[in-house]
This record gives structure tokens, sequence and C-alpha cells, in this order.
DNA sequence: AAACATTCCTGCACGC
DNA sequence: TGCGTGCAGGAATGTT
């Protein structure tokens, strides 16, 4: 469910309410996520404080006291929420919240995923900044590091859709499926094209795109299309923005043509025919 | 009831 | 042949 929008709009309203917080109680009430989770996590964040949170590609970096960071991806369905007075349970399933923190200030931050394709890691700062999951990401699509001739040199020689590409991690950190098709839309460029034969003036387009869609998104709090939910459980806004995802059938914005669906990779893409070459 | 916002692994094809 | 890389497909799972 969260891409980089998501996660990020998270990390905003998290640094704001959990710095300076200490966890003085956790529970593991599910190990069972994408991999185990430490035997011994409940007692490694317990006594902790909160000192920072940061995200980077779709991860959430909690720095905790002892220099140590809890890694936490929310994969398709996870959430982390804090919970206390104003906080709007109605759409959780307390079935899944598998990790609990109680905080010293008498809330909790809770970490709830329905199919368990999260991941959630602690350790020390040194180790989790050049683990695995880090250490081959791709840059961030709203730095520097992410423009035109970057991109054509990783999309040289590639048979794979662009599509494909930009979801790669690797190459980009942070785009999945619903803003990959959003971007292509506003690139005007089809997401089964292959990689290898995008134009530079196309690249230029996408790069200024992703950029485009990732920094509104963000500013409406992400897009709930199914059940992402912020901190506070409440859903994101940009879903009334999208231009294609989930618009099969229905009038290009622009056009007035009907969006199509196709699968590229295995993943649902919408496009518009005539807009999108 | 088919589809799903993510990631990881397997196996096959290809090229040097 | 052997090895590395690219790519497609599938699996993990619960909900709607």
């Amino acid at each position: 469910m969260p891409e980089l929008p998501e996660v990020e709009s998270l990390r905003r309203l998290l640094a704001a309410s959990l710095v300076g917080r200490r966890i003085v109680a956790a529970q593991v009430a599910e190990r069972r996520l994408r991999r185990p989770l430490a035997e011994n996590l409940a007692h490694q964040l317990t006594a902790a404080t909160i000192q920072g949170v940061r995200r980077r590609a779709k991860y959430l970096l909690l720095d905790l006291s002892g220099e140590r960071i809890l890694m936490v991806h929310l994969g398709m369905s996870g959430s982390l929420t804090h919970r206390g007075h104003e906080f709007d349970d109605s759409y959780f399933n307390p079935a899944h919240d598998h990790v609990r923190m109680k905080l010293d200030d008498g809330t909790a931050l809770v970490y709830n995923d329905p199919r368990r394709f999260g991941l959630m890691k602690l350790g020390r700062a040194a180790e989790i900044e050049s683990s695995t999951e880090l250490r081959l990401l791709g840059p961030e699509p709203l730095s520097e590091h992410f423009h035109p001739a970057y991109l054509a040199a990783r999309a040289r020689g590639r048979k794979t859709a662009i599509k494909n590409l930009l979801m790669d991690q690797r190459v980009v950190a942070g785009v999945g499926n619903i803003y990959a098709s959003e971007l292509l839309f506003l690139a005007g460029v089809r997401p089964q094209r292959r990689a290898g034969r995008v134009t530079r003036a196309e690249f230029e387009r996408i790069v200024a795109a992703t950029a485009r869609v990732l920094s509104e998104a963000i500013g409406e709090g992400g897009t709930t299309f199914r059940s992402y939910r912020d901190s506070r459980g409440q859903p994101g806004r940009f879903m009334r923005r999208l231009q294609v995802y989930g618009r099969e059938g229905e009038p290009c914005y622009r056009c007035h043509n009907k969006v199509v669906s196709r699968l590229v990779g295995q993943r649902s893409s919408f496009y518009c025919a005539t807009c999108q070459r």
C-alpha cells in the first residue's frame, strides 16, 4: 500500500508527535512478518527514547537512544499508528496489532499489518544504515541525484518496460504501482514502452513528472486507494487527484477518451492510449 | 471472488 | 562450457 508519499506523510506526523518520547513497555503479539521478528524485540525496545524519525525510500527509520535504529517497512497492508486521544481506530482490526509500544505520555505506537508482508528490524545504527535492505537502493526521486541523464543511463539497453524500471527500487527508490502509472500519464509515456527506447526528451518529462506527482501527493497526505491510514488513523487525500490509476473505462481528464488498464510486469497499469505514446 | 498499495526468490534465456 | 545478468512468473497473505 504505502509508497514514498504515504511513508513521508507518516514520517512527518510521527516526527511531530514521537520525538522525545520514551518507550516504557513493548509487546509483540505476532512475530511472523515477511521475516520473523527477533525474539528479543520487545526487550530491545523497552526504555528506548525516540530521538528522530527519518525515511529512506519506503522505509521508516526511528532513531533510538543508544545509537540504534528501528527500521519499519509497511509492505502492502501495514500501518504504524500513534494511538491516544483523538485517534480514529474504526478502521483497524486489533487482531492484526502485531507490535505495541507504550509511551511515557500514556499514548501507544502500534504496528498493525493484516497481510504481514511488512518488516521491522532493530539494530545498531551503523548496521541498519548498511543493511541489505538499504544498501542497494537507488537515489531518492526528490533529490538532485535523480535526473534525466542518470535515468537514461540506467535505461540504456534495457528491454523491460519503463514502468517496471521506475518501480525497481535499485534504480529509483520509493516509486510504486500507483505513482508509476500517474507519473507516466503526466509524462505522456505508455507504461509498457521498452525502457531502452525512451527518448531523452521523454526522460526529462518523466523526471519532472515524478517530482511533481510525489510532491503533490505528499502535500495531500498520500493516497488511500484501499486501506492506507496515517498515524492518526486518517486516510490520505490524493485519491481525488489521481488521473488514471483505478479509472479504467472512465474518461481521460485531458482528451476524454477512455482510460485503459493492462498488465505490465504482473501489475495493473492504467493509461490513456491517446495522450501516452 | 478476482484483485491487491510490496518484495523476494526461482528458473530460463542469452551473451561473452 | 561456465558464469553473470536480465527478465518473467510466482509466492508470501487477509480483506473486500
